[in-house]
DNA sequence: CGTGTAAGGAATTCTGACACG
DNA sequence: CGTGTAAGGAATTCTGACACG
């Protein structure tokens, strides 16, 4: 719904902005760092989002990080947002005893 | 520098965000409403700018108006903007004095 | 005036594979 | 493991033109 979260790229854009070769971008997908949409035909398109992920990413791999613990690291703050996410959930229930449905609301997404 | 002005996106994709046909696009490129960039090879390009704008034209010619008269709209729309900064600019000017450089720095953009 | 369409060509992307290391 | 590259094919886009109205 946001801008930066459209999948409206095309991998020889996302090059240009992130400075990677299309072969590095699709092996970043195989090894599942990021997950581009495709068009009918199968064209990828990517998002903003994704572009700001890869040049993290760019940079990880500058670090001698290999992929599958850049996807690690990406698990883990993955968990780490689910985590903060069921705290305050937690303790707005604890403290309102407000409804699963209407906390939801304000914390998701 | 702003993710909705960069243009990024193919005439596909922007044909499907807003509606309109890549003949439509082109069109109202021709009649000055809107100005994709290029890519090396000549593939046009747009921004999330670009398809606000369009959406907005597909309104107004469904309103009957012809595309000079939207380029008209358009052009009034620019220049009120500019005479809202001049006036700006005047009015700190006369209250602080400051130096036009300094006003500049605080207006424009 | 605004838009559809067929036409021919060029740019872009896709996949699977070989190569190097 | 990560990335370059040549290969063949398919999807996408481009332009200029004819058509309708």
């Amino acid at each position: 719904m946001d801008y930066k979260e459209k999948k409206v790229m095309t991998i020889g854009i996302v090059s240009e902005l992130t400075g990677l070769s299309n072969r590095q971008i699709r092996y970043y997908e195989t090894r599942g760092l990021i997950a581009p949409s495709r068009s009918e035909g199968g064209t990828r398109k990517y998002s903003f989002t994704d572009v700001e992920k890869l040049v993290d990413i760019a940079n990880k791999m500058e670090d001698g990080l290999q992929t599958f613990e850049i996807k690690k690291l990406d698990k883990q703050k993955r968990s780490e947002k689910e985590v903060r996410r069921r705290m305050i959930r937690g303790q707005l229930n604890a403290a309102f005893g407000l409804r699963e449905q209407v906390i939801r609301g304000m914390t998701d997404r």
